[in-house]
DNA sequence: CATGAATGAGCCTTCATTCAT
DNA sequence: AATGAATGAAGGCTCATTCAT
């Protein structure tokens, strides 16, 4: 029904689905593959062949925007002169990310993964987290009772408070570091001079 | 097929569906309004009667930990020795209801509500939170950058992120007071001796 | 899409799907429930309500055949004049209907049944057999080789072996006939006065 | 992709595409051309070339042992000493191959054929079948009421008993014979002290 | 010859909702 | 007021087959 397709445009369609699938996560569309389909002009098989679930579709989609923060943390970690400055720098880059990007906290809250890219990528990340944690601890900068398991839930508990506070698109990344520093300096201004 | 129905019966009905919902809600299954029937020996139309959507029956099985909520919300609006006290302390109950009945996140979360006493609880909540946060504010004792729109996203947040963290339902409260008391006392140590 | 259904007719679509489901069976077509549906002029739905599963649906149409039998077997059970005459009674009734009613076979030689009643009719069938083997081996009017656990293979046997040689419907009764005459009487002629 | 293919891989091919479908048919899996495909490292096309349809395959995986059954009907046909002896002969050796070969049963009670040497080969088993059937009857070792057309049915009959009889694969070959025996011999003990 | 991406019909199943009784 | 049968859109997935490379 569609035009002839030619072996050489697998990579073509590829790019294609995922591109529906970027647009659709983007506009909230939960992805349902023979609706990417469909709106990619493929066949169902087409797209089942690439993504057999839509999991990992969206951990594809998703990918870059992981690949980005793990490359980040890995230079976060090589900075060893103010290691409280470098977790509040990885975290402020995951945060605008996951509040940018709607891809995101799905796959980043997902217990199980579809695609073993993801599960390094988050691993990555885990890792980056815990060390970068761990150093701003033991320089006393940070309160011992967060522990590394802690990171990857507040990450997603900040990115779902933007989500619930709504608003404009353009004001996500301002909130999002908002909530990010209420959490990083404390709700409660110090006492007293103390 | 059965005898002439009687009002003491709709009463009983709109228990009995209240009840499977609340177990249903309890064990994290979504509610279905063919299956809250079936599970209460009811015809369906029985619950459509009750209940015209899922939303409603949602908002009615989260309806007593609201009111609890709000009620516990004017008793702080009372107490006026210290504003600092009576915020954390509202907010600590509003994390312990959300991270304790799975009915309350998403009823807070939505933005709109299906039954016109949810409005009201909803309204009530927000408004005792709004006082409480600018006595706070006004007593200094509080950043000035967390407005009272701020106070609903960031205990969904909370919620959230107890969900994603996962662990045993025992160990939710501990955990949601953890992330409270990092979001209200700061997660980093005041740098100087302090 | 179809005329508006009323609640009284229930029994009139039940009806109305077995009465499909005979025809289908009868040409050979497998029984799918969607199918069904659209030959019905009902919706999936109300096939789905009425026989969750095809094979619910092949067992309701093969039951009416399967209750002749059985009911058969009872008044077989009751003669006790000649045991090897009740027993060929027995089992030509058996192939007769197997060969006749297409729904038989499958819902005989089926591991597992969808309907608690089409268990009982199994059961009883088996145990008619068994009695009337039993009473035929006693009388010494039986090889004692074959076993009780046979009857229900060697009876689905014939029914295939009838399928598999074809010919007219017409035919099949007495194709079948002669396969349980060979069965029965044996293939070969005793040898001499032996 | 790959470097220039030669004839020999064509036999490699085939011979691994046989290979697999052996398995399958062992594991009693329906032969599926994709499936077969992926499972022998090659792609579908190259699957297809060899054998157009699951039949054709089917056939070549049933051949080799059509192929001694029918040099068996041979060898049977130069014994001319004692014609119920080759008969039964012959008609054992089929039930075992039946039995113990799952490609057998679907091949030889196929009414069409997808490859010519499988017509010939199921043509050279009825031949020789009806012309040892024929011996014995001529002898009056046979009931004169089984025709040439009815052995191949009743070796499908049995074949198909046995797999409804289900029990461990090492009993099928003895329940095989004893079905046969059955057949054979005759259910019944002649009434007479004969 | 071999490859394997693409196709899309076709089947299965669920579920929110209506409405005659 | 209660019932529950009926509906049918909607979504999921598989698989035989073709054909461009």
């Amino acid at each position: 029904m569609t035009t002839t397709p030619r072996r050489k445009d697998a990579a073509r369609n590829w790019d294609r689905i995922v591109a529906v699938a970027r647009e659709l996560v983007d506009q909230g569309t939960p992805l349902q593959l023979n609706d990417v389909a469909r709106r990619a002009g493929l066949g169902v098989g087409t797209v089942y062949r690439h993504f057999p679930t839509p999991e990992a579709l969206l951990e594809t989609v998703a990918a870059p925007c992981l690949e980005d923060l793990a490359a980040h943390g890995e230079r976060a970690l090589a900075d060893d002169t103010d290691p409280w400055r470098a977790l509040e720098g990885f975290l402020t880059r995951t945060v605008e990310a996951q509040v940018t990007d709607a891809a995101l906290s799905p796959v980043t809250a997902a217990p199980a993964d579809a695609l073993p890219r993801t599960t390094e990528l988050k691993a990555s990340l885990r890792s980056a987290g815990t060390v970068l944690l761990d150093r701003a601890r033991e320089a006393g900068a940070v309160r011992p009772d967060v522990a590394a398991a802690d990171l990857v839930p507040l990450m997603c508990g900040i990115a779902h408070a933007v989500g619930v506070h709504g608003g404009a698109p353009g004001d996500r990344i301002d909130t999002g570091r908002r909530y990010l520093a209420a959490l990083l300096g404390g709700l409660r201004v110090p006492p007293r001079g103390a």
